[in-house]
DNA sequence: ATCGTGATTGTTAGC
DNA sequence: GCTAACAATCACGAT
């Protein structure tokens, strides 16, 4: 059973940036639950916890599950394009040069704070699998 | 003091 | 098609 000798993570340092695989809907899940677990148990190790995420993974609902998924799959696509990057700097020997992002945006305005209301309303969403996600990530470019 | 282990399931990539 | 390994996490153990 010992697929490794390490739980995981096995040292990156094999590659510069290291495009980690995208995490599956159990570990979305397991980050969202891990926390609430270690506040309901704080003796808990990594090990039991995973033991009782896995419980709880099977006990949600699948639309839960599925959403998750649907995270998950987001992931994937990130994953893909982080890829692309990656590759793109071991492609050629240009030594990725030095991050051309011009730091991360020292002028915070951010978009307007203003919340679309009136549509959903907190509630009921089972069926309707509507994305919560108001405002998702706006990345503006300068 | 620091590194690595341990347990869960899922997903990805190689063969 | 199947197999192998790796993804996060954090207390605890070993060195």
């Amino acid at each position: 059973m010992p697929r490794n000798a390490a739980g995981s993570s096995k040292k990156a340092t094999k590659d510069p940036n290291a495009p980690k695989r995208p995490l599956s809907a159990f570990f979305l899940f397991s980050q969202d639950e891990r926390p609430d677990i270690k506040k309901k148990t704080p003796s808990m190790s990594v090990g039991d916890i995973s033991k009782e995420i896995g419980a709880r993974w099977k006990k949600v609902s699948d639309d839960v599950k599925k959403r998750y998924e649907q995270k998950a799959a987001v992931e994937k696509q990130k994953y893909e394009v982080r890829l692309s990057e990656y590759k793109k700097s071991s492609g050629s020997g240009s030594p990725a040069k030095a991050s051309a992002k011009g730091s991360a945006k020292a002028a915070p305005s951010k978009k307007s704070p203003k919340k679309p209301v009136g549509k959903k309303s907190a509630k009921s969403k089972s069926s309707d699998e509507d994305n919560d996600d108001d405002d998702e990530e706006d990345e503006d470019e300068d």
